[in-house]
DNA sequence: GTAACGTTGGA
DNA sequence: CCAACGTTA
């Protein structure tokens, strides 16, 4: 250890204390270390929400860390040359990080980890982002799972280890290199909504998320199993943002589901099974990286899909004003709040695909802009089970009906209630927030009577099928 | 090779 | 029941 050279903790996805084995590592060298955060292409590609509600993580871990006499070191550009002149300018002798699963960070990944061993720099990955690593799980065959069933078969019983403290002392370097102003990225500069409607709703940082995750764990986990089917109340962990920013880890999840589930509690199964869905999302796009840009199921690239995203019918969904009440409800649902109700994603997904006969990646687009949970594995994965295009997906005479739905899953209308204001003689507040959040351009208002459907759910069910089934699937 | 199975449904 | 086939063991 060392001659006191210091480490580099290259921050990307693992805002956290707790439960962060490459920082631990890092600490472990025994030298200063320095938390460094790089806004690369990659992080600057992100869509509107996400891009914002990763500036609402940085501010809010960088204060963590100050707090604990460290600092965040903020730098914009390559990631492999803002490594290099930081290891120039504070002559560290290792870079330590957590390793993703998508195809662009892993390249980018490979390349920083063989130029800086080129250079000389011990650079090291490490697990934290999943429960287990994408390679450790086979099918018997030695292939990788492509139904979630068999693999959750295969991991339940595994032992997840359990999560690391928080260290005491970060090892502050007795200089700091130089840093960006975060305020200078403007990281919410594409959120042409108001954004201050959106800021109550965003759950930042480690102490909110585990605070959170205690709570679920205590009050609502037991009754998680029905309840978390129904938009309309509080009934899932909601901690998908925080795990999308890594802060908290799955680990983290795990050990307290698991905890839940030896005291008793009936949903605690159900809800280890839906982070083991997050852990199949990032296996599939790790084996087969084009989940997120093309069909999975490559016999479905001759679909006559519409891929134009600005027709006036995927207009209207974006905008939440198709005139099917569950499907507006919850894309303005996610306009204000940068999330979806897991259900909702569903229902709008296979509205959009189905009953419009629209390209899932048109959808995806649009999550991508405005989900402050935006996870690129699951949104990807959702995306393809919801179209039919993608592994262990639903069959495609499957087709949603909104206004079921709606009667099984929002039999009070509490969930339409909340989002939708026409034609209400007292609306909501959350329901009158979203002619706020959206832009002026949309010529919106919420005393415009509520929109008639466009589209009758019964024509585009019949088209939908008669599409697939002339393509003789 | 065989056979069972498949998150979330609709009518 | 629909209508169906790839995945898994």
């Amino acid at each position: 250890m060392s001659d006191n050279k210091p480490t580099l903790l290259w921050l990307r996805r693992d805002l956290r204390l707790s439960d962060h084995p490459a920082l631990c590592a890092a600490l472990d060298q025994g030298a200063p270390v320095i938390p460094v955060f790089i806004l690369d292409d990659c992080a600057e590609a992100l869509g509107a929400a996400p891009k914002w509600r990763l500036g609402l993580a940085l501010e809010h871990f960088a204060q963590v860390l100050e707090a604990r006499g460290s600092r965040l070191i903020l730098r914009r550009g390559d990631a492999l040359d803002v490594l290099r002149d930081l290891v120039r300018e504070t002559g560290a002798g290792a870079v330590h990080w957590s390793r993703l699963y998508d195809p662009a960070a892993i390249a980018r990944d490979k390349a920083v980890k063989s130029a800086l061993k080129e250079d000389g720099i011990d650079a090291q990955s490490h697990a934290g982002h999943l429960l287990f690593e994408p390679w450790t799980v086979e099918t018997k065959e030695g292939g990788y799972y492509k139904v979630y069933s068999p693999m959750w078969r295969a991991v339940k019983d595994r032992d997840v280890a359990a999560p690391l403290p928080a260290p005491k002392d970060l090892r502050a370097p007795e200089a700091w290199p130089a840093s960006d102003d975060l305020a200078d990225w403007r990281m919410g500069a594409a959120m042409n909504r108001g954004a201050e409607v959106c800021l109550p709703y965003q759950q930042v940082g480690e102490e909110a998320a585990q605070e959170r995750l205690a709570w679920f764990t205590r009050e609502s986990i037991d009754r998680y199993k029905t309840r978390r089917d129904l938009p309309g109340i509080d009934g899932t962990s909601n901690l998908s943002e925080n795990l999308a920013l890594g802060e908290i880890s799955p680990a983290q999840c795990w050990h307290a589901g698991l905890r839940a589930l030896h005291e008793g509690a009936g949903g605690a199964e159900t809800w280890i099974k839906e982070l083991v869905w997050r852990e199949f999302a990032y296996h599939l796009i790790y084996h087969t990286p084009q989940i997120a840009t093309r069909n999975w199921r490559e016999k479905w690239d001759d679909f006559p899909w519409n891929e134009d995203g600005s027709t006036a019918e995927v207009t209207a969904w974006k905008q939440g004003r198709t005139g099917v009440p569950f499907v507006d409800a919850a894309m303005r649902e996610m306009y204000v709040t940068g999330r979806m109700h897991n259900r909702a994603r569903m229902i709008v997904a296979s509205y959009l695909t189905k009953h419009l006969m629209t390209h899932w990646r048109v959808g995806q687009a649009w999550f991508d802009d405005c989900l402050t949970d935006w996870d690129i594995a699951s949104n990807a994965m959702g995306w393809q089970w919801a179209a039919g295009s993608g592994p262990d997906a639903s069959p495609y005479f499957r087709i949603f009906n909104p206004e079921t739905q709606l009667e099984k899953f929002d039999p009070d209308g509490n969930f339409v209630r909340a989002w939708i204001a026409e034609g209400y003689d007292t609306p909501s507040d959350t329901a009158l927030s979203y002619f706020d959040a959206i832009p002026r351009s949309w010529g919106l208002s919420a005393t415009d009577s509520y929109p008639r459907p466009a589209l009758e759910l019964s024509e585009g069910r019949e088209r939908a099928l008669n599409a697939y089934q002339e393509r003789s699937f």
